[in-house]
DNA sequence: ACACATATGTATGCTAACGCACATAAGCGT
DNA sequence: ACGCTTATGTGCGTTAGCATACATATGTGT
């Protein structure tokens, strides 16, 4: 946790680095924890009408179900999580329910970019099942939620054999390129606002929740754009009634509305992540 | 090759689909055999010191390489050549030797951006392995040379036996997708100029040549700017002496300097390249 | 109620890259 | 030698997004 808040506001150069740790744990456990109280189950998430569960390990038959089950471990990730940095041998695997982790690129200290979210569709910690121990990329939690979590020995233990979660692991780094190819892309062509747009409709997919608390600041990362950009976007958005947002905490008021002004890469991607599991 | 040449100009709306098909195999064709014969072996490739060979497959164990020997096939792949399109069924799959393929994704007609390059470190049919026959991600031959080819069947048996070479494009998929990420982030923040230089550094790595045939035009698609962006950029570089090109034909003149040049991007994804096979 | 930290808005000037239009140049076929 | 095609250069107005600086607003703890 104390890892995530470092990496969460390394950004702000101008703090040394023992100060921002204290103070970013403080904030972000403080303003997660406020938001939970505030409201019962803040994220007002829209009734389950399929439950919260790892899709990917919900295709498993059963028998291979139950045989992964003892490996399983259900986790609580909170946003700002770090799971694993830049480098850094991997513990862990992550199959989110209702969280969701970004895989993250950096090029400098100030210079992030999103480059592929993991949702209930998916695994973070594929370089584990490649048989690399270590990534240049970085999860972080964007949106907290539980997860299934699995130790790095045990995903070694089925890269060896070929059952289903091999498969489906196979199809899900597929869809994990698709996605990151296409994001990519996107990133290089569309204006800030359809890729905000874009951005939101995923995390709304992922969360199964309207609201969701990311400051500016958090999504500036994740497009690789300056904070600026990001309030005139969403400043945009807004006035069109599309979201609604105050201090750290986004509404999605017109999905509809979104999707239009979104590029044709939220489609696109959605297609790829919703069909490879059948 | 039809199919190549259509698609390498498909940019050029003007002129209607089927003119356009006609006059650019040709077009190619012609500009491919013309330099390949006014100076034999025209790319000028540097003693082998190493033999062009693709790595991946030299990195096999030599009883499993006997194994998968039959299966293979060197062919000749030649600049423009298709090999497969965006949702197309994947027929074979490609160990380039001395040849470049070049994974792109489009947004849109005109909007092209190559995100991922697969040299004699890699292969080109990654989702097959993966267990899906077709890929949103074109696949073009972005440097003539030879390559090794395998059916897509005998790479579907591969993916059910975790032998030797299963590992290994489990850590190839790995450094693609770091390769992919890592050029994802620099298309997003490095300037154009940057961008070109590690983009013919690479091309250089691979092609094992000083001199290649590539257009403005070309690079445009891969970098993802316009033409005449490509055209300032190259110009820079050429007034610094660092390459020379005349009608589509790029030589490289100083690659310490082009790797001044370039970006941290060229090292980070060479290191990861380079290391994935050890 | 107040002070404080932090999230968000906004203004100014700047630059890279865009879109379009056209000029030049180099090679090729006849 | 000539004309044609294609590759490359260049100028001009526009724009999205950058960097910097500062203003405002909104929760929170005391």
């Amino acid at each position: 946790m104390c890892v995530a808040a470092q990496t969460f506001l390394r950004s702000n150069a101008l703090i040394s680095p023992s100060i921002h740790f204290t103070t970013s744990v403080i904030r972000l456990e403080g303003e997660y924890m406020r938001t939970r109280n505030r409201q019962d189950g803040f994220l007002n998430r829209s009734a389950p009408s399929a439950p919260p569960v790892n899709r990917l390990l919900a295709t498993l038959p059963k028998n291979e179900y139950k045989r992964l089950l003892p490996k399983l471990k259900t986790v609580n990730l909170v946003l700002g999580e770090l799971l694993y940095e830049s480098g850094d041998a991997i513990k862990d695997v992550y199959f989110p329910n209702d969280s969701i982790i970004s895989l993250i690129s950096e090029v400098s200290e100030r210079s992030w970019l999103e480059v592929g979210m993991v949702g209930n569709e998916g695994m973070a910690g594929l370089p584990v099942f490649m048989g690399v121990s270590s990534s240049s990329i970085r999860a972080l939690v964007q949106g907290s939620g539980t997860a299934m979590r699995m130790s790095s020995a045990a995903v070694r233990m089925e890269a060896n054999r070929v059952g289903s979660l091999h498969r489906l692991l196979h199809r899900y780094s597929h869809s994990l390129l698709t996605q990151v190819s296409q994001s990519a892309a996107c990133n290089r062509f569309h204006l800030v606002e359809a890729r905000l747009a874009r951005w939101l409709l995923m995390t709304n997919d992922r969360l199964g929740a309207e609201a969701f608390p990311l400051t500016q600041e958090f999504l500036s990362h994740m497009l690789g754009v300056r904070r600026e950009g990001v309030s005139k976007a969403a400043g945009a958005l807004q006035a069109g009634k599309l979201i609604r947002y105050s201090r750290g905490v986004i509404t999605i008021l017109n999905r509809r509305g979104l999707e239009a002004k979104s590029c044709q890469c939220y489609a696109i991607i959605k297609a790829e992540t919703d069909t490879y599991l059948n």
